[in-house]
DNA sequence: GACTAAATTGTAAAGGCTTTACAAAAAGTC
DNA sequence: GACTTTTTGTAAAGCCTTTACAATTTAGTC
């Protein structure tokens, strides 16, 4: 293996206007530039990764933690945040927490303080406020999507709003009736996402004077399989029977049309149904949403990390737990219509 | 941050004798282990991730190159490796390589080769042999899924005999007009799975005696939009009809499945369908399927990279390109059955 | 208790780069 | 040609462990 010296060598300079003309520094001229990565392209040099760490104490290496990763929002989230990352010379390292409290023990306390990441994106995920503290006095950056931290940056949609919003769209096309099923929360460290959607959904029904049954509060866990089982459930019940149902994904959207339809019920005809995501598959299956644009919220929040990165004074401690309302906002598409009274 | 020393001092021995308490070697009396112990405790030492690095030429990180992120195969795959992963305390880095053949070459050249990984996983990406002789050279083992990469260990199913017996588990049935819906290959160095399961199965035709009509063949994006698209094109096209359409997903054969509803045809009465994955809506859908355990296929590869990592001589050109057919095997639901003559 | 073998511990070097202060050389300016 | 500015080199310190080897301690045996 070449090191910095057989570059040198090899370039006719020091071995310290090698390291400033591959770190791309001021103070070198162009001919001896030319000249060290000429040399080094031949030599197949690259920089020891662990020397340059060990050196300067950044890694170049930004963690990812969350919950879970084969479903549409985390991988979706992935897929973004490796693109912004990568295109900015940084890995990813994952950090999936499933394996329950053990787990994520472990990989707060030997992963992340190892000091093998310089930053920290928390998806969905709400690390303790000594994590948060302990990675602050690391000087390591923490942005969360999904939900507010105390003591650091965050991204997350309104969910109340969501939920209110996508309840009254239901509600102006004449629906009284109207069912929401609801996300679980498995873990203390998790958002209570679904509870805010909830409360959302339960302020617009008192809003227009509105009740919701008991029997309306479903709680699903966001498949298609889920919100299916719900719907067969409820739509077949015809004491119960709603006009209208929000889901909190539009994955459980596509669940409650396919029940519907295997119950002989058209939508928007006899049923009305919204969701929230803006999946995939949700213009497909012409269901009305609010989006998130969840890909966006990733590379915003990485952007933000790399801002902090460059510049570890936005982060001492002003505006530090800022948190970004990201925008989200209704499509209307062909799964909702008015009431068929 | 207190730093070996430290500890050392406060437990009254030496590094060496602190570094050995502390990555559980021998020739450690109990006494000192104990007491490096609580002195790291009390000191909240954890050692540094790159002078560990830096020492031993050891990263715990393994790397995983993979075309995408946010599709079912992909996710299910990081998601199983990721957990057999860091529960023997290696890290996870991804790199995804959508971005072109420049993003690719930069992972390659930049990234892998950079020392920052200890091994690769290379999930349906087939690296040019120079590639993995180089890698090879650095004594990282490189594992792949998805294909054979000649001078690495690999996993794959045989999409040839996959789609053969897809074909004739329909042949079976009765069928004989029966379609294929097949991916697409977007770039070199992906590996042609479409092109050999589109093989299997006109080897089963054949073997049948039976023929494929050009409009049988038709190319599609694994996804649940592109199987409805191709299968409502044809279903509703009385010349062409086939009677049953073998797809190269099961997402596709969902698609297949709603086309066949929305045109009114019954499923599996009219028109049956069998898919490839045994993807989580298979069952929910009754879909007929050939399965591939795709998350065991990623536990066994990083089982494969722990083995050659533990042990480099296993690696030395000995068996190195061996290839692990993996078994998959036929599910029968309620999407197929006997053609309705 | 002397002697040998085994276990434990300490010392010091190695690992490969970046950083930095200072000095020296080259280039540019008037 | 004197002076300023830019570029380059030198050389050492620092980053923090691990580990080979030597030294020391402990255990075991007769």
């Amino acid at each position: 293996m070449a090191g910095i010296e057989d570059v040198a060598k090899l370039a006719g300079v020091s071995t310290a206007t090698v390291s400033r003309a591959l770190s791309g520094k001021d103070h070198v001229s162009a001919k001896a530039r030319a000249a060290v990565e000429a040399a080094a392209a031949e030599l197949g040099y690259v920089v020891s990764h662990s020397a340059y760490t060990l050196a300067t104490g950044r890694n170049r290496n930004i963690g990812v933690v969350m919950p879970q990763v084969d479903r549409w929002f985390f991988s979706t989230i992935l897929e973004a945040a490796e693109k912004e990352m990568i295109s900015n010379g940084y890995d990813l390292t994952l950090y999936n927490l499933r394996g329950g409290e053990n787990h994520r023990t472990q990989v707060f306390q030997e992963f992340l303080m190892r000091g093998r990441v310089d930053a920290v994106l928390a998806v969905a995920i709400q690390p303790t406020v000594d994590e948060i503290a302990a990675l602050d006095r690391l000087g390591k950056p923490i942005v969360g999507i999904g939900g507010i931290l105390p003591g650091a940056r965050t991204i997350e949609m309104d969910d109340f709003a969501a939920g209110k919003l996508a309840t009254e769209h239901l509600i102006s096309l004449g629906h009284t009736r109207i069912a929401n099923i609801s996300g679980e929360v498995f873990t203390n460290w998790e958002f209570n996402q679904p509870g805010l959607r909830r409360a959302g959904y339960l302020e617009a029904l008192k809003s227009a004077g509105l009740e919701s049954k008991e029997a309306w509060q479903l709680m699903g866990d966001y498949t298609i399989q889920s919100g299916y089982k719900h719907a067969k459930q409820l739509l077949g019940d015809p004491r119960n029977a709603p006009t209208a149902l929000f889901c909190n994904s539009d994955e459980m959207a596509i669940g409650v049309i396919l029940a519907a339809k295997d119950l002989g019920l058209r939508v928007p005809q006899d049923v009305s149904v919204i969701g929230i995501d803006d999946h995939d598959l949700a213009e497909f299956f012409g269901i009305t949403t609010i989006t998130q644009t969840v890909g966006d919220q990733a590379t915003f929040a990485v952007k933000t990390i790399l801002d902090l990165l460059a510049d570890p004074d936005l982060g001492s401690h002003v505006n530090v737990d800022e948190n970004t309302v990201w925008p989200s906002e209704l499509i209307v598409r062909s799964s909702t219509a008015r009431v068929n009274s």
